[in-house]
Formats: structure tokens, C-alpha cells, sequence
DNA sequence: CTGTTAGCGCATTCAG
DNA sequence: CTGAATGCGCTAACAG
């Protein structure tokens, strides 16, 4: 089958050993004979087996990155960023193989992949995207952690809330996006603008980037004096709908949105997914964006600058943020103080925002 | 450290190869000691060494996928449908882990990771997107290619020209794009539309994908008496800008094009992405899509609907391509007859094409 | 049906 | 500096 080392050392003229020596390095070995193993390597064409390697030394190649969906440009700029620090390119060498895992956002599919990577002894995990705020899936999920940890896997958690494992003072290596802050500032803006009914298209209600950005845009509103409890608050519940992080679900939200006949000038989204669903339907029913409706995204993906008019949106930096997971994961950067570091959002005002229009009729 | 089959065998009484066999389920074992050491693996908290079973089965759980860039829709789309068929989800046990490489377009890169998924000795490799055209690669890659064959793993071409490898008779394994043939619908499109000059952005030279795409839409020129040689296609090349597959490529090139004083009256781009770049710089110039300039983009990515006007482009059913990739590299499904299977596309006429604006001054 | 015995291919002691 | 010996954790014959 394929050749291996003792054939390398046959041809050499050397023992196995002596060959697995210069192969990494990590001995010193005569110049001749280094050269003689080099040259047989080279002549049959050997590749060492990763599997064998890791098995007698106890190391991984892998790195596994656990995302929605990398088909997502959210996840797939992270992933990517995150591939390009860990894998080959990455001046150093020893780089490693990215494992991507579509949870697709199932709990159950995020603790088989995890089960999978500890499987593979991953050198690794990355964990990125919302969490789902669920009790039981938080201890699930902190088990596989725990284990993990246990056995050298080092683990980064990225746009997730910190989290600490059971027996530990301080949180897993955390790269927190501020949600919170990014979409108080992003509704301040509209109401800045003079807008006092605002929809808000929120995400699946179960997962914790949901809960943080609407827990933002609750707490600008309370700024302004328009909290539960007061009057411009009063039918609060009435400006929200629930959806997905897709498009369609921005489409939907919005045609329940103008059902309700609530008197919307504004529409925040979930993302900027599905703020293009928003806009779509809007124009679908005939207003315009932002004469009549002023919308806003969440994330600044790509498309956001090139949509017509370009998409107020609040900018989170997610390929700075895949890299330095990545050079976290590999070990190649120091965790933050306390473990735990909130990435800075920033307000991006576009197009798709404007004064309300003049009241009529 | 962690616990071991023979923990486990201990554990329950029983030898490490029973435990073995419960586990694999190949053998037959008797339900109450089954019971048994399932019961062990529970209490432990046992997960196998994966790589110990690599190497001591010769087997593999990892499927590498060669992409440019996860983060590029166009990739992100292929990866993601193919890791979803190959991973836990899919129906049949014995998922895979997908390796993502991004190589960046780097050649150096794409036999880097080629050599690395070896290594691990990799079930599948999955290659995808056009391939650089330099016989020095494609001899290099087919080098690679022919050892991982050789060692039997599973090799899939996904959207790039077909490949044999020296001393096959069949090409390998391949789903390629009807590159030429959209193309050439596309600006038969144009044509039937009234326009006669076209401008057209290309993608980087080197790729075979920029090439196809040339093509056919030369193809249709030609179709139209237009081709080299005749009047109309004298200065063909002035109607021509090289560039990359990003935004910034189609921006500039359109700038070009019109410092060029050609007279087009529609440009067509290298991808979607590309045509968001061309738009913008008409934009910029104050110039109308499509009243001023019709604009075709490739791919028809998911942003392109979108985009307003809706862009004008031609369909690659990209994750069906992935899924069906995803099947054939886990052997769940026969190869085309004859080794390669070509993905028809189909041309999606929106907004951002139009009847050339009558002529004027 | 189950235990015993060998390796899988490599890294790493320990001698020399 | 180099070779011989040992074991990583598991699967796969081979006997019972």
C-alpha cells in the first residue's frame, strides 16, 4: 500500500527512528544522514500518516468550527477568516485542518459534532453564532466542554455569551459581540431621526443574540421615555414579530407588520438578511424605502453597502473576529484579561434610514 | 488520561474486543453482555479514539473540499450543502467531518492542503471552482490526485473542467458547470434585446471558468455576425477588461470600460459579484441600470434578486451541485456515466437588463 | 458468541 | 549522534 517510514528508513539505509527524527525535526541528526533520509523521502514519495502521528504523540491536526450555516455570510466570514489564521497559509508552520460543522442551529446536532471533534481528539473548538438560551442544552453542552478541556482541546467561544465551566472562577476564552450596544445605538438613531413607531423584526426568540439586540432596542426606547409602562409604550408588544434569520422571514414579519396597521415609520430587522426581506416587502406593497419606511439590518454583511438604498445597519467586525479566534484557538494569542473580550459594534447610517415622512391626512 | 477501550472492557467484565464489537455492532454479541458494556461506555463517559480506529481499520472520517474562499457565497453555498450531506444530519449513520481549505486561489495553497488531507488520509476530496489553467499545476495536481486515488480515496470535481488521470481511461469524478452555454444565452439575451455593444468584465485570466465564460459569450457574438473579423467585432477587444472576481474588480474595470468612450450599452460581468461592482460604478457616473446601461451578472447568488434593479443572470443550481458533490464523495450515489455529469444553467432575466436606450444627440 | 494475539505507523524512551 | 525496543488505542483475524 502506501510507504511508510520503516521503508523510508529501508531505503536510507537508517532506522525508522533516525528518519522520524528528521521528519520533525526535534533531534539533532547528522548532516549526511539527513540529507541521505531526505533524499529517499523525496524519491518515494512519503507522506507521513497524520493518524499514526497523532496517535503516538498524542496531538491533532484539527481544529473544528461549529456554525449555523458557513452558507451564511455571518458564519461563512468568520469560518473563513478564522480557516485562513489556523490553516497553512498562516506564516508559522504546524497549521492545522479546519473542521467545519453546519449545526444548522439544532442543540442536538451541536453536541454530536462536538461528541465527533472529541472523537478526533481535536486540537481545538471554536463555537460561534448565539447560543441557545436553553437550560438543559446549556448543561449539555458545558459537559462536552468540560470534557474537552479536560483532554488539551482548547476552546474559543466567538459572538457567543461567556460561559464558565462547572468548578472554574474564570469564563472560557469569549469573544462577545456587543449586541446589546450596537442595537441601542442603532434605535436611538431612528428615534433621533424623529421616528416614534418603530416595528422590530426580531430573530428566533430562543437564541441569545434575539434576546440581547431586543433587549437593546428596548432599553433606547426606555431612554426616550417610551418603556413599558408609558403611554408611547403601551402596545409595545404590538411593534414586535417574531421570525427566522432569513430573508422570507423579514418578508413575512413585515406584511404581519403592515396587517396590524400599527403605524410603523420604521423597521428594525433582525439582521441584514432579513432586512432585505423587509425591504422587499415593503416595496412589494408599494412604499418606499425610506420615504415611507425607514429600515435598518444588523451585522453589515457584504450586500449591505450595495443594496439600493444601501442598508443602515449596525458593522460587527467578523473577520477581525475569525481571526483572532482562530490565532486564540491555535494558541498563537493570548486570551483577553478575565477571558472574556466584547467586540465593538459601530453604527453604519445609510440610505435606508431618513426622517419620517410629514404627517397627513 | 482520557478512558480507553480497555477501561471500559474492565469496566464491564468483559475483553476489549467485545467491547470493541458492541460498539461497531459488526459482530454478533449477546444481549446481556451488549447490555452490559453499554452500560460501562455510559458510566464512563467513553468516546473512541478516532484516531487509534483510523489507523488500526484504515479508514478515514474526514472529507476535505477545496474551495477559493468559504466566505464568497458562491463557495459558501457548495461547501455548506456538501457538508450537510456528508456530516451527521444525513440520514445514514457513519457522518463524516468536511475539512474546509481555503486556498485563496493559490495554486502553491491547493497542493498544500492536497498534501495535508493525504496525511490524514482523507475519505474523499472534493475539489471545487474552475481550476487555474497552467500545465504546470494541472500536472501537479494530477500528481496529487493520483496518489490519493491510488490510496482510495474518493476524488470529486465539482464545478471544473474534467480531469483523467494518466494511465485512466475515464475522467474523474465530475459535476462541471455549463459555463459556456449560459454565457452564451446571456448575451444572445443582450443581443435579441437590441444591444450590439457589450461590454464585458472578465474574471482572472488564469481560470479556466473566465475562459468558458469568454466563451460563450463570444460564441454568440459570433452567432450574431459579429465575431473577429467581421466589422462589427474590429475592436472587440476595446469591449474587454481582465479583472479579478471581486466588487472592486467590476468597479474599476466599468470605469475603464467608459474612459475607453466604447459606446456600450450593456456590460456583462464575471459573476454577481462583479456585476454589483459594475453598478455601482455606473452609478457613480450617473448613469441609470438599465435606462443607461443593461448589466448581466453569473451564478445568480442569492443576493442578486436583491439587488435593485434585480440583476439580470444566470443560474447555477450551486447547492444542488454541493449535495449531489457531498453523495458521490460518500459513495451514496453512482458516478455520471462516464464519469462527468454537466449541470445545465439557466438565464434569469430580471431588471437590470433592458432594450438599449434609442439612440440620441 | 467471546477471549487472545497481532499489528496499524509512528514517536519516543533507553542504550550505545 | 543513532539503533533497538516499547506502546499510543483500537480493529481484525484466529482460536476456542
Amino acid at each position: 500500500m502506501a510507504v511508510t517510514l520503516a521503508d523510508v528508513a529501508a531505503r536510507a539505509g537508517v532506522s525508522s527512528a533516525t528518519v522520524s527524527r528528521v521528519l520533525n525535526g526535534n533531534y539533532p541528526v547528522a548532516g549526511s544522514t539527513r540529507e541521505r533520509v531526505q533524499r529517499a523521502v523525496a524519491e518515494l514519495d512519503y507522506v507521513v500518516n497524520g493518524q499514526a502521528r497523532a496517535l503516538a504523540a498524542a496531538t491533532s491536526d484539527l481544529v473544528g468550527v461549529l456554525v449555523n450555516d458557513v452558507a451564511d455570510p455571518f458564519f461563512g466570514l468568520i469560518a473563513s477568516a478564522l480557516q485562513a489564521e489556523v490553516g497553512v497559509g498562516a506564516a508559522e508552520p504546524g497549521g492545522k485542518l479546519t473542521v467545519v460543522c453546519n449545526t444548522g442551529g439544532s442543540p442536538e446536532a451541536e453536541l454530536t459534532y462536538l461528541t465527533l471533534l472529541e472523537r478526533q481528539r481535536a486540537a481545538g473548538v471554536v463555537l460561534t453564532g448565539g447560543a441557545v438560551d436553553s437550560p438543559a442544552h446549556s448543561t449539555a453542552v458545558l459537559a462536552r466542554l468540560a470534557r474537552l478541556a479536560a483532554s488539551g482541546t482548547r476552546i474559543v467561544l466567538c459572538g457567543r455569551p461567556a460561559l464558565t465551566l462547572p468548578g472554574e472562577s474564570a469564563p472560557l476564552t469569549t469573544l462577545a459581540f456587543d449586541n446589546h450596544g450596537g442595537a441601542r445605538r442603532l434605535t436611538e438613531h431612528l428615534l433621533s431621526l424623529g421616528h416614534r413607531r418603530i416595528g422590530y423584526v426580531t430573530g428566533p426568540p430562543e437564541r441569545s443574540t434575539t434576546g440581547h439586540r431586543l433587549a437593546g432596542h428596548r432599553a433606547a426606547l426606555a431612554g426616550h421615555g417610551m418603556g413599558p409602562g408609558t403611554d408611547a409604550g403601551a402596545d409595545a408588544d404590538q411593534l414586535i414579530v417574531h421570525g427566522g434569520y432569513d430573508r422570507n422571514a423579514g418578508f413575512d414579519a413585515t406584511l404581519e407588520l403592515l396587517r396590524r396597521d400599527v403605524g410603523v415609520t420604521a423597521i428594525v430587522a433582525a439582521n441584514d438578511t432579513v432586512a432585505l426581506g423587509v425591504c422587499a416587502a415593503l416595496r412589494d406593497r408599494g412604499l418606499s424605502v425610506p420615504g415611507d419606511v425607514s429600515v435598518a439590518g444588523f451585522d453589515d454583511l457584504p450586500f449591505s453597502a450595495d443594496a439600493s438604498p444601501a442598508l443602515t445597519t449596525v458593522r460587527i467586525p467578523l473577520q477581525e473576529a475569525g481571526a483572532r479566534a482562530g490565532r486564540l484557538v491555535m494558541g498563537r494569542t493570548a486570551p483577553p484579561p478575565g477571558g472574556v473580550a466584547t467586540i465593538a459594534t459601530e453604527l453604519m447610517v445609510r440610505g435606508s434610514t431618513a426622517p419620517p415622512a410629514t404627517r397627513r391626512s
